[in-house]
DNA sequence: CTCTTGCTTCGACATATTTCAATATTGACG
DNA sequence: CGTCAATATTGAAATATGTCGAAGCAAGAG
């Protein structure tokens, strides 16, 4: 019951969040802070075997086809996806462990731990 | 017809993400896409009661004031927090509704529908 | 080997984002 | 009223991002 009479600018419990990590975690955000990204992710989980071929992602955007390339770049540099070739095509999918760090960054805010 | 070969370009068995909800949640998930803005987040949910003032959050990083203000108007605009004045300070408070969004949009990428 | 197809990389451009200094606004207080 | 302190808004600069067309690479077919 000693907390500060004038209500504000008592520090904050602590830096919970560090730089480094918020900065990790800033990249995996940002790469889905586009639609497009966020669509392409969505398709991509949609089969849980085998992976996405990039043929079946391009066709379903109004965007040229180097476009869904470079996007789906963006989203296996920030770790959310991985690809392989098999023969002509190239498959695409999830990592999980990419969006459970995410999710964990999220649950975490909605129950703080210093509760 | 004569596109469809051996194990590919067969239609994704539907866009499950529509357009419009990726639109909406790509605005949150980029309004998180900056490490400040991370950080901001997770220090505003670091107290559960009252709020966190603005003058608690500014002194934690080496940036300016209005650099920190306009960052907590993206957020607010994502519908991550929202704030209120009480008196010479604002307060701000994280939107639960809207990281759950966010949680489930994971999830969903983690366990497909599909199974 | 040459041709075709699927996908990636490069170069360029328009737009968006991040940041600051300067200024405005809001409320408390004498 | 006038002043001060806490935030917000404006305007401008540097940088980043999204997009395309052109070119490059890999793999299968002829």
């Amino acid at each position: 019951m000693s907390k500060q009479e004038a209500g504000c600018c008592e520090p904050l419990p602590e830096d919970r969040l560090a730089a480094v990590q918020a900065a990790e975690l800033a990249g995996m955000f940002k790469a889905l802070g586009d639609p497009v990204r966020l669509r392409l992710l969505s398709m991509i989980a949609s089969r849980s075997e085998g992976g996405v071929c990039v043929c079946e992602l391009t066709p379903a955007f109004e965007l040229s086809q180097p476009t869904i390339s470079h996007h789906l770049k963006l989203l296996r540099q920030a770790g959310l996806v991985d690809c392989e070739r098999r023969g002509t095509w190239v498959y695409y999918w999830v990592r999980p462990e990419t969006t459970d760090r995410m999710a964990a960054m999220l649950s975490s805010v909605r129950q703080p731990v210093t509760a």
